[in-house]
DNA sequence: ACAACGTATCGACAGTTGTCAATATGAAGA
DNA sequence: TCTTCATATTGACAACTGTCGATACGTTGT
């Protein structure tokens, strides 16, 4: 997983790499569900995928659509324990966000 | 324009209004043409709509179009001069984000 | 009033996205 | 090995999005 550009965005113009790049992060984000998904996760701690249709009231298919979306842009790290998949945030992919937005 | 829900991602579930509100603010923001627009305003204190086609490649439509939703979400503020639009970016709404991912 | 010009809106179209039912994959236990 | 169960993938569909050409709106200056 890339490293956001660092340059904040309110210090030069974004070229086309960096702005591609952070829309895609921010595009993982920008959804309620996932947004729920990731509160739910950070609050815990960790988060069991088998929890999650219940609490989002969306089917087993669609809750891993959301969680694949999110590993993919580096804001949840998955990890296999028996038959279960546990999720975490990376808060570092969160703290990148906010450095290039402010 | 209302203000983001206050309460960080990582302290507690986000209920449905505020993940709706917060994931409305990021797709504004989750696209590369809205994210360069906002960095090269934000960059110069403030743009001119008359400058953002040539900037950008695109047309003045398609300009105008995302310079709406920016505006919508309270990431941009417009104020017209004369004949001309000019933009100013919000970076209170921004921090709002900030203050919410982390 | 009229012409010129910057900006917004409309209509259309291809591409993407969120969702689910059905099915496949993979890991643990009998 | 066979069964069970958690998760991923597939296929399909409606809804949404980014883009552009054409056109309408609004402001300035003649």
């Amino acid at each position: 997983m890339d490293r956001l550009c660092c340059k904040p965005l309110l210090a030069s113009p974004m070229d086309d790499d960096a702005a591609t790049a952070l829309a895609g992060v921010l595009k993982a984000l920008a959804d309620p569900v996932r947004l729920k998904l990731v509160s739910i996760i950070a609050t815990q701690g960790e988060g069991c995928a088998c929890d999650f249709p219940d609490l989002l009231g969306k089917t087993q298919p669609t809750v891993s659509h959301h969680l694949s979306q999110l590993v993919a842009a580096g804001i949840l790290e998955r990890e296999q324990r028996g038959k279960w998949a546990w999720f975490t945030v990376s808060q570092d992919r969160l703290a990148e966000v906010c450095a290039v937005l402010c």
